[in-house]
DNA sequence: AGCACACTATCAAAGCTTTGATATCTATAC
DNA sequence: GTATAGATATCAAAGCTTTGATAGTGTGCT
């Protein structure tokens, strides 16, 4: 039960993200999406026509938590679904035009947040944190 | 809309928060407890007697949120809520002895992942990537 | 051909989180 | 004493996430 708070790394990687999706959460608001939906729309317009299934591993969810996303997404007529060809089993997702609009938007918001993060750090420093989080990320 | 993904330090951050709640979760699970109740239920030892709006300011969740939380909490009979003397705006949260022994197999499984961390930087490593996060946090 | 395995989608249940709105009580200022 | 401001709890709605379970479909091996 003892073990000082400096060591508990993870408060602070916790705190950093917690901030980092309160600002992305409002950036992405004013063009009507949460983030989850705006990194499902990113992914999408990356990779059009791809699975549900792929793009929740794209995004790191599951497949279920990615059905609610595209499931809200396609009741705000952003996106569209149409069955596969051969594979009956799959949905082929692609963007509409309003989802591309609203994805604009939304990425010219989120992209001033990562600039700014970005601009904060030197090459180096942007670097060393890169592998220090990777070796955190490791160590779990 | 064009940023390269080596310069988005937010997706990093992203990536180790949710190794590290994916960890800390299976570990707490052994408890019967979720994250966040282990986090009020660790908060709550610190503080005994401590309101719910309090706890929710230590935990970094809105009340609302906290609620739901004690609401399962009090339901798994781990906590008991009681009216404050004077102040009847307002209920004092205990540990009960179920909670207490919850915590402590809970803790002592978190406290290896945390260990487990700590223990791949040396110290002034741990110093760089709590000063980088800070301004990280600080660049939002 | 037949069978096992892997992948896809989807329903259900439980839980966390947020914003917004309400009601009550305390404390301080006038 | 009253009024305003601050704090507390709580209801409701919307959304994300997970685990567990079900069912159809494609692929490759025997």
């Amino acid at each position: 039960m003892d073990m000082p708070p400096e060591e508990r790394l993870g408060l602070d990687v916790k705190r950093a993200e917690q901030r980092l999706m309160a600002a992305k959460h409002a950036a992405v608001k004013i063009a009507g999406l949460t983030v989850p939906q705006y990194a499902a729309l990113l992914a999408l317009d990356a990779s059009p026509g791809i699975s549900a299934a792929a793009l929740a591993r794209e995004c790191l969810v599951t497949p279920q938590a990615m059905n609610v996303v595209l499931k809200n997404l396609l009741e705000h007529g952003l996106i569209e679904r149409s069955p596969h060809q051969w594979h009956r089993t799959m949905l082929e997702t692609h963007l509409t035009d309003a989802g591309r609009e609203a994805l604009r938007v939304a990425d010219e918001a989120a992209v001033i947040i990562e600039r700014r993060i970005a601009d904060a750090f030197t090459p180096e420093e942007r670097a060393t944190l890169r592998t220090l989080l990777a070796r955190f990320t490791a160590a779990i």
